[in-house]
DNA sequence: GTCTATATGGCGATAGAC
DNA sequence: GTCTATCGCCATATAGAC
């Protein structure tokens, strides 16, 4: 009967249950009791759909990895970098705001050397030749200073992704606990990071408007 | 005799020895039996010197993270901006770049909800009074443009500390893996830090040299 | 203080009925 | 495909001899 389409509800509660429960506690603090438990089924279930705790890893962490650098991709086609800047940083800001343990649970996992998770990360096929492209232009026709890809992306990366993991520590050692202060200070960061770049970037003799 | 001096021994052994194992696996992924090895020592006298294993961890991450506040403390005594921004940024990198780990290990813990860890961050006593009087006075004279000290202090953490973090994710995804271009990408890091600070911070009437 | 041996509990994984 | 029951292991922690 609906045999089928419960094959897939049950896979796809695992999957979300585990997608949160792995990014709130990490791998190793993870259970499988406990995703089981999120899931509405049973501990034994979780290995007849997914092996082992590994393949389940794995899996969330390849869908959720690959998400977050798709995230980068899709504003690439643009007509100059700050368009470019404009669109990606509130966008990435406002996804990462909603998954507040995303990347501190990102940057621990790559860090340690679970076996093929540096696959997953080059497997991700962006294609950087547009944006690349689109900057060696517009250093040509001086609209901005000379600036490697790689500076830049990973410029506009920290600008967005630290705070956001760091949270914890911004709360408590900038501003000694006062969540007032912190979310209007999160609330101006996106156009902040804009402004930052915007001057960063525009040549000293090229003063717009 | 040298009873004293072997408490202080053992007791300095077991710590390195669980520090190094902490920030490599994260509390979880830790074993009281490695650290034991580590410090040459036996797995019950791990439980003698210190109760527990979150004991022993909070014993840590205080360390740990205060020696990292401290960080930033020490170039505090500044003339301008620009100076604590030159000096605390390849210094800060450096001390990274030998400790590849340790990003990601306090940005993970301090997510997780450990009990006392929020404590352990506000009782960090910084004096941030000294630069907010600096800031204030080099925006006054027209040297730089009007910022927040927090936002100022987020762009440059984030700055130097996220490229160390998320070193896997930029050699796998910006450089295909090609350690050589990495190496030459973190070489310049710190300079282009500076540079990019100076530039988005100099006014643009105020053009330098 | 330091060790060996053991208690105690929890976890991932499997067997087997339905 | 889903469940209950259980295996086998390993981790933290303790007991007790030296």
């Amino acid at each position: 009967m609906d045999n089928k389409e419960n094959i897939k509800i049950t896979e796809q509660q695992i999957l979300e249950a585990a997608q949160e429960i792995f990014i709130e506690k990490g791998k190793d603090g993870a259970r499988m009791q406990e995703i089981a438990d999120r899931a509405g089924i049973n501990k034994a279930l979780l290995h007849y759909y997914f092996r082992s705790k590994d393949k389940l890893f794995m899996n969330i962490f390849k869908k959720v990895m690959h998400g977050l650098l798709k995230q980068v991709d899709q504003f690439m086609d643009c007509e100059d970098i700050f368009g470019f800047i404009e669109k990606v940083v509130p966008s990435y800001i406002s996804v990462l705001e909603k998954n507040p343990y995303l990347p501190s649970f990102i940057l621990n996992e790559v860090n340690r050397n679970h076996e093929g998770i540096l696959n997953i990360i080059q497997t991700s096929d962006l294609d950087k030749s547009k944006l690349k492209k689109i900057l060696e232009n517009n250093i040509a026709m001086g609209k901005i200073i000379p600036i490697t890809l790689e500076q830049l992306i990973v410029d506009i990366l920290s600008l967005c992704i630290f705070p956001i993991a760091a949270k914890p520590i911004i709360l408590g050692y900038l501003f000694q606990g006062n969540t007032n202060s912190h979310e209007e200070f999160m609330k101006q960061r996106a156009d902040h990071i804009i402004q930052i770049m915007r001057l960063a970037l525009t040549p000293k003799n090229n003063i717009q408007s």
